[in-house]
DNA sequence: CTATAATACTAACGAGCGTTAGTTTGGAGA
DNA sequence: TCTCCAAACTAACGCTCGTTAGTATTATAG
């Protein structure tokens, strides 16, 4: 079980070092945003690289919770992969703050646990590679390479940490459903295409 | 006219700040990378953030020069578009360093640069939003909004920075046109898909 | 050769950094 | 009521930070 003193700690953490950086973030500035002095901190963590672990820990977390579910469900590649990427994109509109570190921050971890966190990354990713490949082999996508497709698809998807306005018109949900149809579009069999034209 | 020196610092401090970042970089670590005594840098900078003004300055001047000639080019709006994002994609994986500056670390500039900085960025990926709304216009590309188009397309080619091996097996080139076939295939009206199969 | 100016050096400044030791506070359980 | 322990405080540690003042070195132009 966590303290709430330590879940405001980290939450406030995560702020800040979404906002200015894990480096231009002082232990200070952050005993101030919670009311303490700075020595107090370390009353309930241990330095400040584990409060940047602990927020990456916690992103991973969130990621791979959203999309595991999906993975095992019964449904065709392509509609698990719109699910998933789905999934991904609500995770990061609805975690901004954790997003921004998770795409930014990782590289100040200190071995071992910068290796740890890129491993946990990686296989995250192949996850969703091994959707692409299912809709490439069942015929939903067209012939493209998984490991591009897949490629394009994150980096549509990460970039949204660095534009995406929680308080703007588009909710997480519509962002990734226009996001997903336009990406889809390029990436579907010509088939495919013609199925869902006739559909609607 | 510039000195040897001072580019040699420059180049430097854009590697350092791109391999750690901005805050992560201190003065004395770009001195004993250029083999000088700390205070020495200040015979030729004013100090640490003209370094990474100029940096953004001139990586500015990369995405400005190579686009400008093509969007008075003669030849459709898609292709333009297409030769604009090629372009784009060339100097971020011809410039890693300072592609990755440019994207990382301008939020550590002060005011007022950071405002000047973003504006001259945004008129940038005005004049490419610019080129979407002309390709749909014109009718080679489907009724998609040209802002998200156009945040699409950026999204995709500006993620590069994050995994970009220049040593790799692929050349900018060709990663260039990889994306691009990927990106344009969903966007591309369908009368204007037939039109490219029946040339292929 | 000499004057000049650019370049680099040394040493230090005040400030802030992450962290720690030792102490005080305050509330819960015996 | 007393004990105990977590939580917060104060003060300081050693270090590094960006920057500057003053001085020495070097190259160049007259």
């Amino acid at each position: 079980m966590q303290s709430e003193r330590k879940t405001q700690i980290l939450d406030t953490a995560e702020q800040l070092f979404a906002e200015r950086g894990y480096h231009a973030t002082s232990m200070r500035d952050l005993a101030r945003a919670v009311e303490l002095q700075g020595g107090s901190l370390y009353s309930h963590i241990s330095g400040k690289e584990e409060l940047l672990w602990r927020i990456l820990e916690r992103a991973a977390d969130e990621f791979h919770a959203a999309i595991t579910p999906i993975l095992v469900r019964d449904a065709s590649p392509a509609e698990k992969l719109r699910q998933a990427v789905h999934a991904h994109v609500r995770v990061i509109a609805g975690n901004l703050d954790a997003a921004t570190v998770y795409f930014h921050e990782w590289r100040f971890l200190a071995e071992p646990r910068r290796s740890t966190f890129l491993e946990r990354r990686n296989r995250y990713e192949q996850a969703l590679r091994g959707l692409v490949a299912d809709a490439v082999a069942s015929g939903e996508f067209r012939e493209v390479d998984p490991k591009w497709a897949t490629l394009l698809i994150l980096s549509a998807a990460n970039w949204l940490y660095q534009w995406y306005d929680p308080d703007g018109p588009l909710s997480a949900d519509e962002v990734a459903d226009r996001f997903i149809e336009m990406i889809f579009a390029g990436l579907q069999s010509q088939a495919e295409q013609v199925a869902l034209a006739m559909v609607t």
